[in-house]
DNA sequence: AATTGGCACTCAATCGTGATGAGTGCCAAA
DNA sequence: TTTGGCACTCATCACGATTGAGTGCCAATT
């Protein structure tokens, strides 16, 4: 083994280290370790090396080494897949097996991922393709507001609520919802738009139908918002778990928030087609800073997919939480093709 | 002041004194209190007598005191209602008033309570009362599956996939679905039974024809989901909050779990028509032994409502939380109701 | 040029010690 | 019943000494 490969076998050595004991690493621990036979007085040498390189650090003098967030990058990048559990793959199929409708499947698998890497897990609902309507129903909910319920033909039930700014008789409204409904049925994209465009604008129609008819539209869509669903929040302030009681509320708070991890997932979503990871500072965001994200895409390829992730301290389980992500990914997307 | 009355100002001025300070009170601090004007002997004997009443403990033998479960129950059911601070009164109909529909309304209120309250809230989804069915549509999910979507009159929609059994042709699958919305429209409860009842057991009816009555049904009461939404959980993990590291991984865990918290949401808006309160072991439950728990009932009387609660230490702000979940219920009632 | 053993050095963590002081319980006096 | 006095307890803090894990560097070795 030369010298070169010897400093990154000390590196993994590192990190494979922190990550199990949660302790820095020292020169005498490396070389008591089988596998890379040298003595202390080398391993201090590369790991000299590798802190030059600033891909580990000492927490202070007297201490051994910790990864940095790029030590956990080279890691990351220079990881060979590795592969689950036999125990995690029967899990995977028997919790997803005999689940019955789409939030039942979205709930089990946040679920089964935090089970399966200790961390938190984050799925977000699949943003539907657009399809055919089905069939559209108005139903008054008040004076002035009705509720728009578009059902698609790909068995997805969206609803809105529309102002009408308008206090319609019941004889009025019955038409209107008979004739959106008329108007919209069994058509989809294009042509959806162009018949209801033409239904909105029908001379003598009522000033809500275009409110309607966007509604309709936007529900043929799959609607706009991406929900996001959480489990397994409490790994993150399991004592072992390693992040400091200061960090955890920040994490809590954006996760609540939503938009902040909605978008960086989509941004790690467009980087890589198998599994993404963000480390540490990579997330760029201040709240994320002490924890890394593994997100994968799952469903059909291209802009019909959506995300999960999962999410830990920057001192995790790499490998087995990259395969535990791409193997409830990969389910995942049978079981919402199916 | 009777030596009765002041037993019972010093109980009330330690509660105040702890939530504020998070730490023991001694009874010189007290006597410096302006208010009861007694020597901190005086005190000490008082002291003395409720630390026998058990309403009182001290952490180690030098330490001031704090109020156990028993002395905060004490505290909570002598409590004058306190009124809402005006700024948090506006907050509240600023922060629904223009909520666009159900669950816009709910997660804009939990997320209110979290900050009025800085803890944990918990709303419910209203659980709606049964009404007439509008429209019953079956749409094909697969060779044996479909998705029964029930649209009620009080503008509601719910869906449910059911197992078939079966892979009908198109045709027979059109007739079905046709004929089980024929069979539920305008109808409902009893009648609605009946009429599904009659429907399903037709001579010569498909086998599936009771799964899908009974979902039918099922929709109509408002499904047996029982939905929760949580904001503010880390509020939990603040520095300040009084829960030690290990006692929050298990109250989080309980959140997710959902089914122990809503039992014990039910228990609790059974014993009182305003605001319940459970304090620590009150709770009956391991993870929350260490929290309060305060909730109160919102939307129509009777069965009709749903629930929405507070979670915190037990060390917290009962008056002020008690009355920010009291008025945000009413306003939910409000907002519901409109 | 790379590896190794030796050695002095640093510094967090641990432990023991003593001082401090907040707070108590008890008792006798008012 | 209240109060002042007083001895007692015990967590907390500050200080110092010790320990030991781990390092960096250098000279010797391969």
């Amino acid at each position: 083994m030369s010298s070169e490969e010897r400093r990154r076998a000390v590196l993994c050595a590192i990190v494979e280290g922190y990550v199990s004991t949660s302790e820095p690493i020292g020169s005498k621990a490396l070389a008591a370790r089988p596998g890379l036979g040298v003595s202390p007085a080398t391993i201090r040498n590369d790991m000299a090396a590798l802190e030059e390189e600033g891909l580990i650090a000492q927490p202070h003098t007297s201490a051994g080494r910790i990864p940095t967030d790029k030590g956990y990058r080279y890691f990351v990048d220079h990881l060979a897949a590795s592969s689950l559990p036999g125990a995690h793959r029967r899990a995977i199929s028997t919790f997803l097996s005999d689940a019955v409708d789409l939030s039942d499947v979205v709930e089990r698998s946040v679920r089964l991922l935090s089970q399966l890497t200790r961390q938190v897990a984050v799925v977000q609902y699949p943003s539907l393709r657009e399809s055919r309507v089905r069939r559209v129903e108005l139903v008054r909910a008040g004076l002035d507001r009705a509720l728009v319920v578009v059902v698609s033909a790909d068995a997805r039930v969206e609803q809105a609520m529309v102002m009408l700014g308008d206090s319609p008789t019941d004889d009025v409204f019955e038409r209107v919802a008979r004739e959106a409904n008329e108007a919209a049925e069994g058509l989809g994209s294009a042509a959806l738009e162009r018949a209801l465009d033409e239904w909105a604008a029908r001379p003598g129609q009522v000033s809500w139908a275009r409110a309607v008819a966007d509604a309709v539209l936007e529900g043929a869509r799959g609607g706009t918002v991406e929900r996001v669903v959480f489990a397994g929040t409490s790994n993150l302030v399991r004592a072992d778990a390693g992040l400091e009681q200061d960090a955890i509320a920040p994490v809590l708070e954006a996760l609540e928030e939503q938009v902040v991890l909605i978008r960086l997932l989509h941004e790690m979503a467009r980087e890589s087609d198998d599994v993404a990871v963000r480390i540490g500072q990579e997330t760029h965001h201040e709240a994320f800073a002490k924890t890394a994200i593994i997100a994968a895409g799952y469903g059909p390829g291209g802009d019909g997919g959506s995300l999960l992730a999962s999410l830990g301290p920057t001192r995790m389980d790499y490998p087995g939480t990259m395969a535990a992500v791409r193997a409830v990914a990969r389910y995942l997307t049978k079981a919402v093709a199916a």
